[in-house]
DNA sequence: ACTCTAGCGGAGGCAACCCTCCGCTTCAAC
DNA sequence: GTTGAAGCGGAGGGTTGCCTCCGCTAGAGT
């Protein structure tokens, strides 16, 4: 397997600052809305932000003028993640590998609920993201169709859809929601 | 009693007013109602669906006491078509009639958004709702099992929350939507 | 140690929404 | 037609969230 060594462009929303006490409020910060966003979506309270984080709401407008700075940042920080992990699985069989990294996809999208809006938002940010991650995942899924194991007929965006889709709905337990997407990904594989 | 017709036990959850004005205003809410739970899940804002319906806010609160009272009824409604259509593909062959069922289910269900939630939540209407709903389709589930079309490593919950959670997803046009959905159920399909 | 500036918190003005309450309107029964 | 009650609309008080602004604090460079 050729490890094709292709530059990891990080994706960067906003700056980190320099001074440290800055820069441990901005990870709180971060940190804070992850938790949030996953629990409430995209329309997570911004003022409920920053006192989970222990700050106030100007450092937290001063950190991201807006709420899209900061759904953008958590955003960034998970496609990225997503970008090094396919690059990871590079050199497992096909089906295997795009498995896995679906798997990924469906258990580090945290933002869960919200992301479905953003696989159709139009910022700037967001299409690189979503660039980042078709250039990351969509190869596997390319190799997967070339070895006989995936269908044809599907493209790589309707397949993150339907991950997403099945992974923002509640299940029972985690289990569950693994046995449902399972299934759902059998009728992804080509029909021999 | 003649056998065929075997009750359809309507759930009701909130009683349409006896007046002319008064029930025009009841049906133009609910209209409302659907419309807007659609576009902005269930937290949508009841000043808007009062406006939208072009009655007062508290001609809302009298008919509707509370968000709850009206997305019950909003979501009843849809159940009790669900149930009747159900009852109608009784004669067709199991696999189609277990499709076109999920079909009415993932397109009738206008307030896809806030289904997923519904479909866990407590409340009397909704436990009634998903009875309602189960007893529908589960026969027609089980009847697709039987024959040996659907996979039995699976129950009815499940499908449901697939197929919820598919929907509920944004895709570019409904031709799109339904092709995924298509390749989720082919999943669902017994493995010869 | 000193300074000076980047960074901090939160008060406060504004807007949206929730829900109640009550004086006015309109239906329908007689 | 009359009339009583059911129904109506929206003002208004409370709450929550958004975002700005500014006097204070504390880190970093010297």
């Amino acid at each position: 397997m050729t490890a094709p060594s292709f530059p990891v462009t990080e994706i960067v929303a906003s700056r980190r600052p320099h001074r440290k006490d800055a820069a441990r409020n901005y990870d709180a910060l971060l940190a804070a809305a992850r938790e949030a966003f996953a629990e409430h979506g995209a329309e997570a309270s911004l003022e409920d932000i920053a006192r989970r984080a222990g700050v106030g709401i100007g450092t937290l407008y001063r950190n991201f003028p807006t709420r899209r700075h900061l759904f953008e940042s958590v955003y960034a920080d998970e496609v990225n993640t997503l970008v090094r992990v396919a690059q990871e699985l590079a050199d497992q069989e096909p089906w295997e590998a795009l498995t896995a990294w679906l798997d990924r996809f469906a258990g580090y999208m945290v933002t869960k609920r919200a992301v479905r809006e953003a696989l159709n938002d139009e910022s700037e940010i967001f299409a690189a993201c979503r660039d980042s991650m078709y250039a990351a995942g969509g190869p596997l899924f390319a190799r997967a169709q070339e070895a006989g194991e995936a269908r044809r007929d599907m493209d790589f965006v309707e397949l993150l859809r339907m991950v997403a889709g099945i992974t923002a709905t509640a299940f029972d337990d985690d289990a569950q929601r693994d046995r449902v997407l399972s299934i759902a990904l059998d009728g992804v594989r080509a029909s021999r």
